[in-house]
DNA sequence: GATAGGGTTGTTTTT
DNA sequence: CAACCCTATC
């Protein structure tokens, strides 16, 4: 060992330490135990997907497209390198969200019949917390960092944008979102701050501004590293960094000898990059990239579906599989969708065979506005339930979370059990992310924004105030201790003019806060802090009783973890697993599972026998912001045909003719996603529905296109 | 000088 | 419906 560290010292620049050299992270090699469940591949999969994991060595891309069983051939293939024999911490499995990570894994538990502990599975941002936690000090982090949600990232932006004194320069200048956001397409795409601004934001285009932003930016880094802080995109930046160190870079190819990664449509620079490092480090270079150019649909993050074919030349002996058979949705589903995407002039050709028998063609709604389109909907749920289709095999499927609206408002009133998943999450509301803030200081005393979220809460105290203090107390051993000195007010902050309640508030406060910890159970912290927070919740929210209900959920949920940090972790990088709403209130007696609405963005990966697509007008879907722009109309016709894939017998596609907008009403034109299809794919469904389901209709429902 | 409250603006999608 | 900017008030 001792012949490393001289070694370290020699040649790295990083600086190492002992622990972190000879503590070999969970990278100790899981004991070989594969006496597991003999799995009969050949039944289960088809001769493409056998012939794959049969073959599982070296660099192979995977084409799949929706439907054609990506996750079937991505679980099995990792059962596949279990039976042989490979260690599960051999194996690294990069998903899209943690939710698809945890199914996978479960899913290989079920065909082996034991659970396989170890792999190194989850999103891109998760791993890299793994190797951070472990590794910070490495990378020169303070190991008790805190990862801040992009609403912590841009708050903390806002933050730095004050400090610059932006009255410098006359020009308009961007807000901390848009700041925030050209700063992670630089980082995510390898691209300088002006070139980003010339690809997305030509408006600011403007030497000033450009200097004042970096300026900006600088502030925001220097904040983070005081306050302990990282964003999602310092996970990716610190473990690439950590990779180009040659000493973590061969612990780990000693140790992970098989990548496979999920979704590489939606993979960004900086992540290929990653693979690409982590994949040399192995002689054998085994890695499997699957995804779907197809479905490329976060663009807005960085990510670019070229990864998928420059893929074959980073890679030059790589073997490249398609599977274009589909096995989810009926051959009418499937040709509306083909139909679709081949007006995307930037998408590399590719048609879905279709396996199933034929079915119903999808429909094709016009409709009077959105309230009309909302009772449509709700109608013909109703009535597929009557014909035996379960709430819980349909889904409402959105481009933005505002177009649920009215659609929830008439599922309430005709009592439709639903669950939301788009928008807000949970833990993103005010008092949620007030409650989260007490933790994170007893976590991390240096926490900036979590600081001025409690002082804010203090009556009496505002920005100013709040922002001086905290500069005081920053600076100090022990922040919490500093404050309740007894000359803290009197003494150390002569200067300010804090009201004397306000004084006696935020030490009687504080002193609460101190209390509490001594404990270390989240679940218990967190009842304690409600009592804290009580007296706020009460003062500030008409419905302070909601809240405080939620409140008492999350620590509910905090049962599940052991430990402050554990749980903050999970909140930061779970954001949408978490926080869906759902209409059923009390959960005792046994219910219907709910109609799902969600987010194209949410449903991927997932199917549903029927699917409505709602607000298919111009300017809502294609979204009115992406008018003009090429590269933005491809990419919203990519989320129409994800949303079109998810359904698997029953495809309605709905434009109403006005809307509701923030503005007030609109009347807008049919989406091109229709009129551009041959008219053939689809049936206006006035004259199809009509005919067949009038004598159906006895049971007192007014047929659905009276509305029409 | 600083906070609190009101009016105005502009709203995709998420790790 | 939240962030932002401006103004009345302490």
């Amino acid at each position: 060992m001792s012949s490393k560290k001289e070694k370290v010292e020699e040649e790295y620049t990083f600086e190492f330490y002992e622990d972190d050299l000879f503590e070999d992270l969970d990278l100790e090699p899981s004991k070989l135990d594969n006496d597991y469940n003999e799995v009969n591949f050949e039944e289960n999969l088809n001769p493409e997907q056998f012939e794959i994991i049969n073959n599982i060595q070296g660099p192979m891309l995977i084409i799949a497209g929706a439907g054609s069983g990506k996750t079937r051939t991505i679980t099995y293939a990792v059962a596949k390198l279990l039976s042989l024999g490979v260690r599960p911490s051999e194996i690294m499995l990069v998903t899209f969200t943690n939710k698809a990570s945890k199914e996978m894994i479960e899913r290989v538990e079920s065909l082996l019949g034991k659970k396989p502990k170890g792999i190194w599975a989850g999103t891109f941002h998760s791993i890299a917390n793994r190797f951070l936690r472990k590794y910070a000090k490495t990378a020169g982090l303070r190991s008790n960092y805190t990862i801040m949600d992009e609403t912590d990232a841009v708050s903390l932006m806002r933050l730095a944008r004050e400090k610059s004194n932006l009255k410098e320069i006359e020009e308009r200048f961007p807000k901390a979102k848009i700041c925030k956001s050209i700063l992670s397409y630089s980082i995510n795409c390898n691209k300088s701050i002006h070139d980003v601004i010339l690809w997305k934001y030509e408006d600011f285009n403007n030497e000033k501004v450009i200097a004042k932003m970096k300026q900006i930016f600088k502030i925001y880094e220097k904040k983070k590293a005081q306050d302990g802080l990282i964003d999602f995109d310092d996970l990716l930046i610190y473990w690439s960094a950590l990779l180009d160190e040659r000493i973590v870079a061969k612990l780990i190819a000693k140790r992970i000898r098989y990548i496979l990664v999920d979704e590489y449509q939606d993979t960004n620079w900086l992540q290929d990059d990653i693979v690409y490092k982590v994949v040399s480090q192995n002689p054998q270079r085994n890695i499997i990239a699957v995804g779907d150019d197809a479905q490329s649909i976060y663009a807005f993050r960085g990510a670019n579906f070229q990864n998928i074919m420059n893929f074959k030349k980073k890679y030059d002996d790589c073997r490249v599989y398609n599977i274009t058979y589909n096995y989810r949705s009926i051959p009418e589903i499937l040709t509306l969708a083909n139909d679709s995407i081949q007006h995307n002039k930037n998408q590399f050709k590719k048609d879905m065979q279709p396996t199933r028998p034929e079915g119903l063609t999808p429909f094709q709604v016009n409709i009077k506005d959105h309230k009309a389109q909302a009772r449509f909907i709700a109608k013909q749920v109703l009535r597929l339930r009557e014909d035996g289709f379960e709430l819980e095999q349909m889904a409402i499927l959105v481009r933005a979370t505002f177009h649920t609206m009215r659609i929830e408002l008439e599922l309430g009133k005709k009592n439709i059990p639903y669950e939301v998943r788009a928008g807000v999450a949970f833990f993103e509301k005010a008092h949620i992310k007030d409650l989260i803030a007490h933790l994170r200081i007893i976590e991390n005393p240096y926490d900036e924004l979590a600081w001025m979220r409690i002082f804010k809460i203090i009556p009496g105290i505002g920005t100013t105030s709040a922002t001086k203090i905290f500069s005081t107390i920053s600076t100090k051993e022990n922040p919490i201790d500093f404050l309740l000195t007894p000359n803290f007010f009197s003494n150390i902050m002569k200067g300010s003019r804090i009201p004397s309640i306000g004084k006696r508030h935020l030490k009687t406060y504080i002193q609460q806060i101190k209390g509490i910890t001594a404990k270390d159970n989240p679940s218990d912290i967190i009842l304690d802090l409600i009592k804290v927070l009580k007296d706020h919740i009460k003062t500030s929210y008409e419905n302070w009783q909601d809240r405080l209900d939620d409140l008492k959920q999350l620590s509910v949920y905090a049962q599940n973890y052991s430990t402050i940090q554990k749980l903050l972790e999970i909140l930061s990088l779970n954001q949408s697993d978490i926080g869906s709403r759902t209409s059923q209130l009390g959960s005792n007696v046994e219910q219907e599972k709910p109609l799902v609405i969600s987010t194209i963005h949410r449903a991927k990966g997932l199917e549903w026998r029927v699917v409505f697509i709602p607000m298919l007008a111009e300017d809502m879907f294609p979204s009115s912001r992406v008018v003009g722009d090429p590269e933005g109309i491809e990419e919203e016709r990519r989320v129409f045909y994800v949303a079109v894939t998810r359904a698997k017998d029953q495809l309605y596609l709905i434009s109403p003719a006005i809307v509701q907008t923030y503005r007030g009403l609109q009347t807008c034109r049919v989406s091109r996603f229709i009129w551009e299809l041959n008219p053939e794919v689809y049936k206006k469904s006035k004259v199809q529905l009509k005919s067949k389901k009038e004598k159906k209709n006895q049971n007192g429902f007014q047929s659905a296109f009276d509305l029409l």
